[in-house]
Parts: C-alpha cells; structure tokens; sequence
DNA sequence: TTCATCTACAACCATTTGGTTACACGTTAG
DNA sequence: CTAACGTGTAACCAAATGGTTGTAGATGAA
C-alpha cells in the first residue's frame, strides 16, 4: 500500500504548510511545550492575525496541535506530520527507484544506447 | 551555522513545487530517461502550455533538469533535488530535536531575554 | 464590575498560482 | 521547399495566498 489515493490532498497540505519560511520558523519555535499566538506573534514583523492564519495552515496540514490554556492558545508542532512528511518523500523516491530499475531492465536489452547519465546509483 | 539565509528561498521553491500531485506524478514520470514536454503533456487533462508551466516550476526548483535532443526537450528528475529536500527535512528535525533539549536548560535557568530571529520573510 | 488581554474572524486588497487560448519560432520529415 | 511537430511565451482569467485593519467574544486580573 503506497498511498491511498485520498491522501494527495494531504500530502498537498503538509507540502505547502513547509513552503513558507514564516511556517517553518513557527514549527521550530513551537518545538517542546507550546507557545501562545500572541507570543508567536510578537517574533515575526507581521499582524497577529497573519501569524494566526500561518497557524491555521499548520493545523490544517497537521503539522501543529492547538491546546487551550485559558484565554490563551498553545501551540505546539506535532511531531507526526514531520514523520508524515519523511514518509511521503519516502514514498516518492521508492516509486522513483523501482521506477529506475525497471529502467535499466529494459535498457539493458542489446541496441539501446542512452545519451545521458544513464542511472546507476545503485550500489 | 546551518542557515545559510538564501537557502531560505530554495527551500521554499522545493517544497512549493512538491505541493502539487501533479508535479510529484511529474518527477515519478522522468525518472531514468527523459521525457519530452509533449509527451508529458499527452498524460494529463489539461493542456501542453500548463503542463509545460509545471516543468518549469520543478526546473527552477531543481528538481528536474532539461536536455535538449533536437526539436524536443527531454525533463528529467533531478536526484539531487531530492536529496536536498530530504536534507532540509533532516535539518528541520534536528534544529527542532536540539531546541527541545535546549528547552529544558533554559526552563531551570531564571531570566532569559528574547532573541528577536525576525529575519527572513518576505513573500 | 471594569478593564486589559488573547483569540477568532470578517472584509478587503495586491500578488501569485494554475489554468486557458493563441501565436511565433526552430527542427525534422516528406 | 513545405508541412507537421515540438517548444516557448504572451495575454488573459478565476481562484488561492499572504497580508492588512477592524471588530467582537471569552477569559483573567484589579
């Protein structure tokens, strides 16, 4: 079972939620115990409410989880969605590599000659 | 110094060009030997000039690398850009890893100032 | 109670994204 | 040469993104 259809979206999210220095900066911050949105804020030259909606794509993506203390809202990244993600890339490069091999199954049929640098990492 | 500051924008161009199920089918699709834009395009339901838009997001990203043979252009997958996200995701981790334990050294100690780290965002 | 804080969200705006069609330019085939 | 093919790119469009300000609801402190 590689990926289950169903989960591309999810991947798109997790994907996406890294492609923002701002958001990857939160979930370094936010690393151990939580911290509030305000205090977040107070770290970027940007609105509350941009930080807030940083956060909220990190939730989306499942990279963060928001636990209520008071009025306030801790946020602490969740260390499965970065597991998620290495396992998506795994994913890719295992497709990617048995893809390669097929490959080179065929290429290695007399009268094929391959210009470029024909993939032989393997090994 | 594991920040390398103008890295920041690689990064986000890598992980911006995976956020899309029909990229990463793209990466899987030139592995080995190259595949011509065209050919690309006859894969997809939409047309030559967005598929072409896609190439050259993973291109500018690096993932991908084109090779001209005659009228067409071959695109195939970068294994190094692979490599480098594998290695931002790693380099992620492991700030975060050692931020957590850090954590712990800064709860026992009394006052502790706030290093501002507002660099790096722009959009 | 009253006030300051923290959060949530709406409305708005500029730019980017992901797609389209159309067209011009090389290159190969007949 | 001419025609077909593959590519590159421009002009355009709808929707998403990333930001803003403003406002309102909870919550905690005085």
């Amino acid at each position: 079972m590689v990926v289950d259809e169903g989960t591309e979206q999810e991947v798109d999210r997790l994907f996406h939620a890294m492609a923002d220095a701002t958001r990857r900066d939160i979930l370094q911050r936010c690393t151990g115990d939580g911290l509030s949105v305000t205090r977040l804020a107070a770290a970027y030259p940007m609105s509350f409410a941009a930080v807030h909606k940083h956060v909220d794509v990190l939730a989306r993506a499942g990279l963060v989880r928001r636990q209520r203390r008071g009025r306030e809202q801790l946020v602490h990244t969740e260390h499965d969605g970065l597991r998620q993600l290495r396992q998506a890339l795994d994913d890719l490069e295992r497709t990617w590599r048995a893809r390669a091999d097929r490959m080179s199954d065929l290429l290695a049929e007399p009268g094929h000659r391959t210009p470029n640098t024909d993939g032989g990492q393997r090994r």
